[in-house]
DNA sequence: GACTCCCTAGGACACTTGTCCTAAATTCAG
DNA sequence: CTGAATTTAGGACAAGTGTCCTAGGGAGTC
């Protein structure tokens, strides 16, 4: 594979700590020792935090789409569903450690009263119509965007718990009751079949 | 009623500042403004930022105190533990613009690897004690404190998705669910009567 | 009035911030 | 190899950070 450019690997590492220690408390600084070139070099190739702050929001918005593809793979939409709502096992360590990466960059952005909010916003607009394609297939048209709001919102509040109280029973056991709770939806009137 | 000190002045504004902009997004320059004094005056009353930040907890764990001793003028387990779904309502517009405050700031302080961080998550404790008191006294003593836990958890997930959408339907339908979900718990065999 | 003590203002401090500039190093095309 | 373009390092810059110091103002007691 090529090797990544000096641009690719500055986006990841400032991903990495925009998500582990905040995007303010993240300095130009902390990015350049992370990546081990000079502070000065940014500018070549970002003209501003601003500027990174897209380029990770671009990122992740990208890295986003190639997930929810991935889970297409399963025939299923409630198969699919699960794989959404399990994703929380899979990063259960970093959930812990940092809660939801959308969720808590959202979140700050919201407070800083910055620009790019409604666009770190949209990657849980990403989710949400993604996963209300899902519930729709399982014959929850009228009623699909809202649930897929309620499912973000309960992984939203699962990954606040766990983090605040670095409690790893709460997360399996709230992502459990998610699963009982996406088999116990009715009507269950697939459009098909 | 006494004049406020300057000292519960610093609290107070601290405490909105940390509250709308963050705690490291707050700088002692936006505080001393917002209470009128100079920036060298702070050293007096507090002897660092940490310092203002431990007094803001202990400040908001007091209020919390203080307001969950109000709900228990209700008699009724039952409508106490809607007096706090409803505080979502009650404080909607800021729950919109900044999110929960004891959610928010436990998670910033979590990525900042900030001592306080389990004071923070204190506050959370308190409620969460007091609303699995609540439980208990509807019969749901073995699964009370997780029942608190999970309600916990889907009200900070309403305030993440509300905040980041801006989306009021949500917080106010979501209310509703809650309220709908506490009354159809079972087993419903209160301690008494 | 004199004295003490608490409070306040304002500036100095060392450091970090995001940003920008310049010059050298590197890469690559001809 | 030569020359142009890209990429890099390192430092300068003004502004802002949390912290600390000192001098004076104001209230209250003897």
């Amino acid at each position: 594979m090529p090797k990544p450019t000096t641009r690719d690997m500055i986006e990841e590492k400032a991903d990495d700590l925009f998500y582990e220690t905040g995007f303010e408390a993240t300095s130009f600084a902390d990015i350049a020792k992370a990546v081990g070139i000079s502070r000065g070099n940014f500018y070549h190739h970002f003209k501003s935090k601003d500027d990174i702050l897209d380029a990770v929001i671009d990122r992740r918005m990208a890295k986003t789409k190639a997930m929810l593809t991935t889970w297409e793979e399963d025939a299923a939409p409630r198969d699919r569903i699960v794989s959404f709502i399990r994703l929380m096992i899979a990063n259960k360590a970093k959930i812990m450690a940092y809660g939801c990466p959308v969720g808590t960059l959202t979140t700050e952005l919201t407070k800083l009263d910055h620009d790019a909010h409604s666009r770190a916003a949209d990657i849980f607009g990403l989710f949400q119509d993604w996963l209300a394609q899902q519930f729709a297939a399982l014959g929850h048209g009228a009623r699909a965007q809202k649930l897929a709001l309620h499912l973000l919102g309960r992984s939203q509040g699962v990954a606040v718990m766990a983090s605040a109280f670095k409690d790893e029973e709460m997360l399996t056991s709230e992502v459990a009751a998610l699963e009982t709770w996406l088999d116990q939806l009715e009507p269950l009137s697939p459009v098909k079949g």
